[in-house]
DNA sequence: GCTTAAGCGAGACGGTACGTCGCGTCTTTCT
DNA sequence: AGAAAGACGCGACGTACCGTCTCGCTTAAGC
């Protein structure tokens, strides 16, 4: 039985540089090829140090991209929800284009689907907080009259976000802005406020 | 340079032996745990005869979830459009619930993910020709007008199926009857003829 | 470098209980198995507390026999050599037996086969003046008469300690009572005054 | 429950290789320095492979050593038990002194005092059977009146092997010819032909 | 009695070897 | 020639110990 370590103690240059090498890793040898060894080795620091604070590589990865993903979880309220929409999911998308995250949350996602823990952390750390204030700000603007009054939220909201996951899952290219566009034209006819003006 | 071998001489029961081991040690370990040594000792098969068909694990397991899929590739039509997509989407459900289908085409369909080219093997022998007919039959509900005219079709149908993965790749509960019936609602409601103004 | 600690501000409690804890480790589970890490725990003192006053785990385990071990340094005189011979021989014997520390005093001299340094404590600490003082006690008995005048006493010293040693290394059962009277004899019938021609 | 591998199937060049390379390595390094992994790599072969064939370092160089070992298992016999002896003996201390083998010996030995399996292999493939030769040798010896009718020879045996083991353990010096001659002369002055001729 | 420098307990750390596991290739023998 | 059996080289795994280190805390000596 290994006792759990004491955080206080714990070394933050060991962690920084571990979670550094994770990404740069993956960009170069993308997510499935990496070893926790190669992390080690890149960072400098004993696999004996990865595994006292990592259960395995996908934990390294997702607490990586969490960490060095782009701040903003506060949704934009420019007032015009169909622009509000498609900046939003263009930051979504950012994720996955970015240079130095995207090879990572590919790899983390493609894990998460086959570790049901995994995909607990990630919901956690990446994913509810965002959604929940995508869902307020929709929330408002149903009640603001922006959208119909028995607008369907909550399917609203998982059409919106699900075809990146189906198109990343499948290979599909990722949706441009067109496609956005498009789709946020879909939603907002189903949704917005009723027609009869 | 081993030279290709001759389907001709292919000993079928080695070949069913295989699909049909791959598919219980995915219902029995889950996908991930299940290794290729496992599958040819369940089939009483050599590795080396698995690998000279199969190039790894992941084909096996498509290639098993293929074969032993209900087939329905042909969509209802029953003249009630949203009746039959809720016939269809639950037909798609149907293998993620199998209990002898459902392991395995996760774990393909995790790996995909991370392969390009077995993606592109799933896309063609599980998901084109269906989607294809999908496609069919709402092209064919537009020109009879149980859609409207302008219905952004593609949309339409990504949006359909895709929270079927974004619900599988994050550990959500996948679909029931009743959100896929609000699903349908919403994306009549988008599409639908009703805009009878 | 760290410069070297000062004696005089030791702590003799920790010293202690460490030469005990690498006692009691080695009888539960045998030299090989006992680590300087389990030593520190069971003392309760902390490695660099060990490391700064033993360069290994050898070191303290020597240092704890030696300061264990039954004293008899000095060399029975009955008068009768056969008899004290015996009588030393058996006290010898007596370490290799002893349930508290054979085990460890086995360890070390394992490694000490491997470690030219490590054997030089053990001949400086528990051996040397030991059969400096059988030697005297021989030299005396040669003087006396006791023994041939020209006896061999050099041979016959490593003759008498070594079968214990043998038979320690290749794990045959140790000299008993029986054996060491017929080993004695032996040597005497070779060395001792009886050549009354 | 990994099954025992079949004798048969086994690579010899692999065998031959890992045998040699540990070999030279207890050569380069020392016995204690020398690594699995170190063996495996010279040799050019897997450790899966080594621990298929060998529960541990010490059972390679052990076999290594046995294979390696000058053959000389028959006891010289030229008439004069003496200088057989001293012959004897010095092909005994030839294996200490072997470039090649030495190092490697010394090491089983060492560790076959912490390990009661290593030091029955130990008995049973190197020193057994050589020492029954010598066993006979001398039995027929006292039969012919070459000692003592009354010689114990089961002591004498011992005697006569064990100063090699108890100065190789404490890092004495290996006896050499000179002291090998005042060996046997005190052993046979004590077994051999009653002085009354 | 107050400072200060050492010893100390705790335990994280970089390193290295361990023994195991799975991959994909191969060799042998049988059919 | 295909196949069953399974040994093999490779390389990653996760663990265990080593000996060093950094951190506060205690403790005694020197002011």
């Amino acid at each position: 039985m290994t006792r759990a370590p004491n955080p206080d103690r714990r070394r933050d240059a060991s962690r920084k540089a571990t979670l550094a090498a994770a990404l740069e890793l993956c960009v170069e040898r993308g997510y499935a090829a990496v070893t926790v060894d190669a992390i080690a080795t890149r960072a400098g620091v004993s696999k004996a140090t990865i595994y006292r604070w990592w259960p395995a590589k996908s934990a390294i990865v997702l607490e990586a991209v969490d960490e060095a993903a782009p701040i903003p979880e506060t949704f934009p309220d420019t007032g015009d929800l169909a622009s509000d929409l498609h900046a939003w999911l263009s930051g979504i998308l950012g994720v996955f284009h970015d240079p130095r995250l995207g090879p990572a949350f590919t790899g983390v996602l493609a894990e998460s689907q086959l570790d049901a823990n995994l995909a607990h952390q990630l919901r956690e750390r990446l994913i509810n907080h965002r959604v929940a204030q995508l869902d307020e700000r929709m929330t408002k603007a149903r009640k603001n009259s922006e959208l119909a009054p028995d607008a369907d939220l909550e399917v609203a909201l998982d059409i919106l976000h699900s075809p990146i996951y189906r198109r990343q899952v499948l290979h599909y290219p990722l949706p441009d802005d067109a496609y956005l566009t498009r789709l946020i034209a879909l939603v907002m006819r189903a949704i917005g406020p009723t027609r009869a003006d």
